[in-house]
DNA sequence: TTCCAAGTATACAGATCTGTTTCTTTAATT
DNA sequence: AATTAAAGAAACAGATCTGTATACTTGGAA
C-alpha cells in the first residue's frame, strides 16, 4: 500500500479530532492545521464539514469493526471462547491512553434530530456490532442467538460508557463476568 | 412553592436545550429567547455559558435522582423488588417523547478534558446512582452489594445508551432480564 | 520542456458566537 | 408617591466559524 490520499489523510485527522473533542467543538481550521492541508483542499474533497463528518463516521465504522473482529480472532479460536473474549478486546480498547468512549455514541449525543444521516450511520454501526455478536452466538451453537446478542450488545455499551465516565477499563471485566453468568445459565 | 426565580428558570431552559442539542450546538441567544429573558439577566446570574452549564448539571443531578428514587419507591415496596423495578422506571424514562439519552453521558462526550469540573459533575452523578443501587442491594440483604451494584450500574448505562441509539425503550427489559438472572444466580 | 492538475497560502465574506454596555422600563419597598 | 433594585431591549465589540475566491507553487506526464 502506498501513501494515503489527501482525502484519507483528512478523514483520519478528522476522526482523531472528532473522537477527542466532538463535532461542534472542532473547527475546520483546526482540522486543516492538524492535517497540514490547505482549506481549499478540504473543500474540494468534501462539500461541507458535515459531509466530512459523514465520511469520517463511515470510514471509522469499517476500521473499528475490522480491527475488533481481527483481535477477537487472534485471542480466541473457538466460537464459545470468542463470546467472552469480546470483553477482553474491549478492555484493551478502554486502556488506550487516547480512549474517549465510543465515537458514535458521542456524536449521536450532539445530533438528536431523528432522521439525520448521521444518526443513521451511528445506528447502523451498533446494528452491525450486534449482528457480529449474533453471528458469534450462532457459531457457538447458542439456542436463542438473538436474545443473547441483545444482551451482549447491551453489556458492551454499558462497559464502554462506564469505562469512559469512570476512567476505569476494568468495567470490561464487570461486563465479562455478567456475560459468563448468562452463558453458564443458558439451557442446553 | 411560589414562582421560579429567574435563575431557576434559566437553568431549566438550559437543561432542556442542552439535553436535546448538546452544549456547543446551543447558543446563548437561543437560551435567552426560549427562556424569554434578556441577555443581561443571564449574565448577571451566570458569569459565563460554561458556568450556566455547571449550574444546569448540578441542578439536573438532584432533580433526576430524586424523581428516580421517588418512582422506584412508588412502584415497589420491598427492597428485593426495587432491584428490578429500577429498570421499569428506566423504561418509562426511555418512553418519553423527549428522551435524548443521559445528559451527563452526552455532555461528557463533548468534554474529554480529564480534570474539568464538568467531567467531575458527570462522574459524581454516576457514582451517586451506583451508591443508590448499592444501598438497595444492602437493604435487600445481598451478600456482595458492591459487586452487584457495579453490575446493575453497568446494565443501567447499557440500557440508556442502547435505547437512545436504537430508539427502542425495550432495551430496559433486556437489562431487567439480565439483572433477574444475576439475582437468581446469587448465593444465599 | 511544456503543460496541467492539484495543492498551498492567504485574504475575504458573511454569519454566528460569547460577553459588554447603555438606556429604558417595570415592580416592589419605604 | 418616591426611590431603588432588577429586568428588558438592543446595539455593539471582538472573536471565531464555515465556506469562497484569488494568486502562487509544485510535481508528474506528454
Amino acid at each position: 500500500m502506498g501513501r494515503l490520499t489527501p482525502r484519507e489523510h483528512i478523514i483520519n485527522t478528522a476522526i482523531e479530532l472528532f473522537r477527542e473533542y466532538g463535532y461542534h467543538a472542532t473547527g475546520v481550521d483546526r482540522i486543516i492545521n492538524e492535517a497540514g492541508v490547505s482549506k481549499k483542499t478540504l473543500y474540494t474533497h468534501f462539500r461541507s464539514k458535515e459531509e466530512l463528518l459523514i465520511a469520517a463516521l463511515r470510514h471509522y465504522d469499517g476500521v473499528f469493526r475490522n480491527n475488533f473482529m481481527r483481535k477477537v480472532d487472534q485471542l480466541a479460536k473457538s466460537p464459545q471462547k470468542k463470546l467472552l473474549v469480546i470483553f477482553d478486546v474491549a478492555q484493551d480498547w478502554f486502556s488506550q491512553n487516547k480512549f474517549f468512549g465510543c465515537m458514535f455514541i458521542n456524536i449521536i449525543g450532539e445530533y438528536s434530530k431523528k432522521n439525520s444521516p448521521i444518526r443513521t450511520i451511528c445506528q447502523q454501526f451498533k446494528q452491525l456490532m450486534r449482528a457480529y455478536f449474533k453471528e458469534l452466538c450462532v457459531q457457538a451453537g447458542v439456542k436463542e442467538p438473538d436474545a443473547l446478542a441483545d444482551k451482549l450488545a447491551l453489556l458492551f455499551e454499558g462497559a464502554v460508557v462506564t469505562s469512559q465516565v469512570s476512567q476505569k477499563p476494568q468495567a470490561a471485566k464487570t461486563a465479562k463476568d455478567i456475560a459468563r453468568s448468562l452463558i453458564a445459565q443458558m439451557p442446553g
